[in-house]
DNA sequence: GATATAAATGTAAGCGCTTACATTTTATGT
DNA sequence: ACATAAAATGTAAGCGCTTACATTTATATC
């Protein structure tokens, strides 16, 4: 491979001024730019970027740390993510932390020790004290879907809330009253604040919160599953159950249906993240919208942003959720 | 951040001895290792991956590139790539290419400016010839999903025509006689494997192919429900369809529902990928089973073995596809 | 046209490592 | 104890760029 040497000695100039016409292209004569770009096509030369990082200690690259690289969520996020970076000509490493504590923090340290200028990270398990200590490290990093005081400015997150309450609400204005719930695991926060959205609906409408009608599930299908059917072997009555999520809310479809419910007529469902297989599901779901490619977006324009210092959209932080209709819930007489 | 040249000074070293113990630890006494890592750990020393890269000429990065980060057939790709990559210290850099030709001709350009060591590609629309000039190039790289001859030991595939043809010939066996097809957009090499296993079931079973049952969609969701409507307002009839993906099934499944076609009583159908989302279809969906997961791993694995020198497991370029029975099929009297 | 000023280009010192080769230390055999 | 080979360590030259600073060249001012 030709090296920025060999175009010099071609163009007849100097190295600086080869490395000029490369970058801000400032203070350079035309006509010393045309001999260099000549000279360059005519090597086929290609800047060696692991030298330009070493050089100018920025290696153009970001970290993304994603909890799994599968599954409906992470996709349309990264999707997100690549497009930004890509057009402005940084690249993106990626990581699966796989919502354990050991390897979320091994994959920061990776990507960290790979000389990425700035990280996107979706993290559960690590402790807020780890990432506030990461703050005071050399290295930005965005937080995506978590929510730490003393890190707010770089929390991008959806209000889960607002979102638990907006189902809740739902099902209530459609006359149900007897309402069941699988939560998240609930030591994740955003399980926790889908649950009180629900338990904030609740309350406005005066009905009281029933422990018996929760099942903590782990976002996971089979939780589901097992959720419903605890629930429905239990001696307490439940014309609706709202999951707090998509996953669980298919497994426990699944599942009701094996007890030999028909579905929407004897249960309403609704699910939440709006999943794109959720329009597949039989009956379609209704569910709560996470715009999560948006936020996926806005999460790579704090880092062109605050890393790069290039200009972006306005930077926005708190994303509202979404009612998302669909047949999965009928009215309740 | 500490470099190798403090931890030599404070460990009493030279360099070239820090160095050592970093890398392959061959001749170095126990007694100055340990001093060395004391020094390192002192420090809170990491060496920099990119001075190691450019002095190694080696970047320990491989790059991916996908048609989409989202959807449900590349997550679990990436999974198994990213997965058998960090345990061995390499780091994966994803692109896009969108099934573009310029998109992925650029994004192959990228990725190799970006020093990868080696190159994982999923590509669809970059012609044959590219990739064996490319293949002359000093960047090794494996394919995934294309078959071209000239690079055969190269090529992670499917064997597609026999997937289509499992698929037809439980069709036939469930009795049915009118089958129709739905394929993908036929420039694409799979699309046409899956099609002529199709054929070939066909003409085992005697049975002509009808070309009035066929129709060319593109891989995605519309273009099955469009292909069916077509199809369902043809004069031809059919009591069985085969869609040569699921995203396309799934589709035609939504359209046959809004024509009032029961299913599966009115129509059988069958889909290609066993996406995850097949489960949770209603009816459950027949296909065939893609291993894309291990496909990825094995990607990963001829990466370590023919870039890095690794000994792996043995290689395999060939995969099978199997059929997976749902409720999507009945039999046909 | 001489001088001051700005613009363009060149020079050379790093960035933090690896590694060929040189040198020193240690082990081995007699 | 000494020569010799082997093992451990050190020296220094890069890897291919960027960039502060120095130098040269063009432009403006009077």
């Amino acid at each position: 491979m030709a090296t920025i040497y060999e175009v010099s000695k071609l163009a007849g100039v100097s190295l600086a001024t080869v490395s000029r016409v490369m970058n801000n292209n400032v203070n350079v004569t035309d006509i010393t730019r045309k001999k260099v770009m000549s000279a360059m096509t005519e090597l086929g030369y290609r800047p060696n970027s692991i030298a330009q990082s070493l050089a100018s200690n920025c290696s153009n690259s970001v970290g993304l740390l994603v909890s799994e690289l599968s599954g409906p969520f992470y996709g349309p996020m990264m999707g997100g993510i690549e497009n930004t970076f890509r057009d402005q000509g940084k690249h993106v490493i990626i990581a699966a932390g796989h919502s354990d504590k050991k390897r979320e923090e091994q994959a920061i340290e990776f990507l960290i020790s790979r000389n990425c200028d700035g990280l996107i990270l979706h993290v559960e398990a690590v402790t807020d004290e780890y990432l506030i200590k990461l703050s005071k490290g050399k290295t930005p990093f965005v937080l995506l879907n978590r929510y730490i005081s003393e890190l707010a400015e770089r929390c991008i997150i959806l209000d889960n809330v607002h979102g638990g309450y907006l189902a809740t609400k739902y099902i209530l204005e459609q006359g149900h009253t007897d309402i069941a719930y699988i939560s998240g695991p609930l030591w994740k926060k955003d399980a926790q604040d889908r649950l009180s959205g629900h338990k904030k609906a609740l309350q406005e409408f005066n009905h009281a919160f029933d422990e018996q009608l929760l099942y903590e599930g782990d976002f996971m299908e089979n939780s589901g599953a097992q959720g419903y059917t605890q629930l429905h072997n239990s001696p307490h009555q439940f014309t609706a159950l709202i999951c707090a999520n998509d996953e669980m809310a298919t497994g426990a479809m699944a599942s009701a249906r094996e007890c030999g419910v028909t579905l929407p007529n004897e249960l309403s469902i609704i699910g939440f993240d709006n999943v794109f297989f959720t329009r597949h599901v039989y009956p379609p779901l209704s569910t709560i919208n996470y715009p999560i490619d948006e936020m996926g977006n806005m999460a790579a324009n704090w880092i062109l942003s605050n890393v790069y210092q290039k200009t972006t959209a306005e930077l926005q932080t708190v994303f509202k959720p979404e009612l998302i209709i669909r047949q999965s819930i009928i009215k309740h007489q």
